[in-house]
DNA sequence: GCGACAG
DNA sequence: ATCTTGTCGC
């Protein structure tokens, strides 16, 4: 698939402008009707070399199989900046998506989307570079409040900053620590939170970032072993 | 002013 | 993100 982008930021300041500029372009969405496929992203890091390694796997949301994964490798050079990972992680994750030769219904993020401290995370950023509906979902809290969802699966709460709700905090297997859900970009809080449920019946993490998360890990690792 | 802070 | 062994439980 194609992903249109400007040219990546050199400095935070720069990264800063972008994100303001690309927010006004995050568009809310409704329901999905006809989900077929979701492709999850994930990136792993060589933290002595800053080699990067972006996988992006499609899955079939009916079985959970994989229809097709592409990875890529790239440098780092943008550090990590709380509220500004889109800008260290894109480079390479646009990459990937690139050479995906199938179009995803939706893709999951490895973080934030709106509940972000400028309510433009990396799941708004993938969002509106590919106009595709995305969501993240993040396995640590970051800015926002949130209290502890009843201990069944499914079980939620709101993530919320003052009045405003940015996301849901979400039990995805019994009595396991929750998950803190998102919406990037065309799709709502509900369809986000279904769909996360859908992609993991199993594990607490949504089988899409599993897979991403051990092929980008597994190429690291090749590439290290193959110096 | 001092921490906290997705991956 | 990444550094890391054994260990508890299904």
């Amino acid at each position: 698939m194609r992903v249109p982008h400007d040219p990546w930021p050199a400095d935070q300041a720069e990264a800063l402008r972008q994100q303001l500029a690309l927010r006004a372009r995050v568009e809310a969405g409704g329901p999905l009707p006809a989900v077929r496929t979701a492709a999850g992203l994930d990136v792993s890091y060589d933290g002595e070399t800053g080699r990067a390694v972006a996988a992006a796997v499609v899955l079939d949301l009916a079985t959970l199989t994989v229809v097709e994964a592409a990875t890529a490798t790239g440098e780092v050079t943008f550090p990590y900046v709380p509220g500004l990972l889109a800008f260290r992680e894109l480079p390479v994750l646009v990459d990937a998506l690139e050479r995906l030769t199938v179009t995803p219904d939706v893709l999951v993020c490895d973080g934030y989307g709106v509940a972000h401290p400028r309510r433009f995370g990396l799941a708004c950023h993938v969002g509106v570079l590919t106009g595709l509906p995305t969501f993240g979902v993040a396995k640590t809290p970051f800015t926002s409040a949130h209290a502890e969802p009843g201990p069944g699966r499914g079980d939620w709460l709101p993530l919320t900053e003052d009045e405003e709700v940015l996301g849901r905090v979400l039990r995805t297997q019994p009595k396991v620590k929750p998950v803190f859900v998102s919406v990037g970009h065309r799709v709502d809080l509900a369809t986000a939170t279904t769909l996360t449920l859908a992609l993991a019946p199993r594990f607490r993490l949504p089988e899409t970032t599993r897979h991403a998360d051990q092929l980008s890990r597994r190429l690291l690792g090749g590439l290290y072993a193959a110096r």
